[in-house]
DNA sequence: GTCTATACCGTGATAGAC
DNA sequence: GTCTATCACGGTATAGAC
């Protein structure tokens, strides 16, 4: 038997502690000092595991990105209808959000004030872009209401799914397969009896 | 005929200018040194004008929620049959965010690491809960899809309006009233074909 | 109304003992 | 692997001249 609780960290389980004080202060409010406070060691022990504030906040970021870019390379994003590749990647683009939270979290809030974070936001324009071109294609399919405009559709449509991060919490109300199946069904059905 | 251009601020065009930093670079990651170069006056100037830099983000967040608030007292918003109602909040709230763009903007970003932004976070749940008692009457009279979950939609549409803060630019693209009405049609009849 | 100079503190990061 | 001590820097805000 192993012991329940490690009494060292490894980068990996400190960027963990990071991530949630990243999240609840924001990046740029967080100093070493309240991440050595989180995580109960003291801040020159941090460097120890990683080489800087910000490698903390690229690793977790490369973390979100993966398993977004993941969703793009599944059997139910590349075959089949486009309306059907459309609605496999919202419900999956949503469960992967909701299964690292944290981490798809602090992707989406970054603002590009380091080289770091502009990084990112280069990766998820290139994300968005990549949705943009299903919508197109169900469009050209007839599988889209005739007066959607696609940017501004594909937009709105990261509007909705992005903005979990901003309330769900795991274990409290609705689950993680409620809420997806929810923005899939409000996504492409809306809230009006038809 | 007045001067085209003042060469002093007041306490509102100076808040004009730093609600721009701060958009830019995030409450947090903007020091007073970034505002005096882009105000173009030096750090201690500013301290003329406000007293502080938290002065500047509750007077941007106040005029937010003085638009947002607003909304609720005008006539659309108070007659009528709920959901008829609540599409007019919708569209309305759309558009307080597009015309007051940068306020909401930042209204919308507060973490919570200083009294003015858990004040601000504690008046957005009031107006977001007002919403959901409209959502709540339009289920009422079945004029909502059956199956909807009234807290889960209101954060969905809520989602997808605010989002707008992280795309739009004004005169590039879709206009204001064009995405406000984007967003009545997606959020209530859906991307999809019927 | 704007400036220069400065007080004072917290920041990210390093050195070196244990 | 963690600590204490320390560094150089940049943070918000103030004092007082012009």
């Amino acid at each position: 038997m192993t012991m329940a609780k490690r009494d060292t960290y490894t980068p990996d389980s400190l960027l963990a502690v990071a991530v949630e004080v990243f999240i609840e202060r924001g990046y740029d409010g967080t100093s070493m000092e309240h991440l050595s406070r989180a995580a109960g060691i003291s801040k020159s022990s941090i460097y120890h595991h990683v080489r800087s504030k910000e490698e903390l906040l690229r690793r977790a970021i490369s973390r979100a990105l993966d398993g977004l870019f993941g969703v793009l390379e599944e059997p139910g994003a590349t075959g089949g209808r486009a309306i059907e590749r459309l609605e496999y990647v919202t419900r999956r683009v949503a469960e992967v959000l909701l299964d690292e939270l944290p981490y798809v979290t602090l992707l989406l809030r970054v603002r590009g004030n380091t080289d770091t974070e502009r990084w990112a936001m280069e990766r998820r324009r290139e994300f968005d872009h990549r949705v943009a071109e299903l919508l197109m294609e169900a469009a050209a399919d007839g599988d889209l209401r005739p007066d959607v405009d696609i940017p501004l559709a594909t937009r709105l449509l990261f509007g909705m799914i992005n903005s979990i991060v901003e309330w769900y919490r795991p274990g409290r109300g609705t689950s993680r397969d409620e809420v997806a199946e929810a923005v899939v069904r409000t996504a492409f059905a809306g809230l009006r009896t038809s």
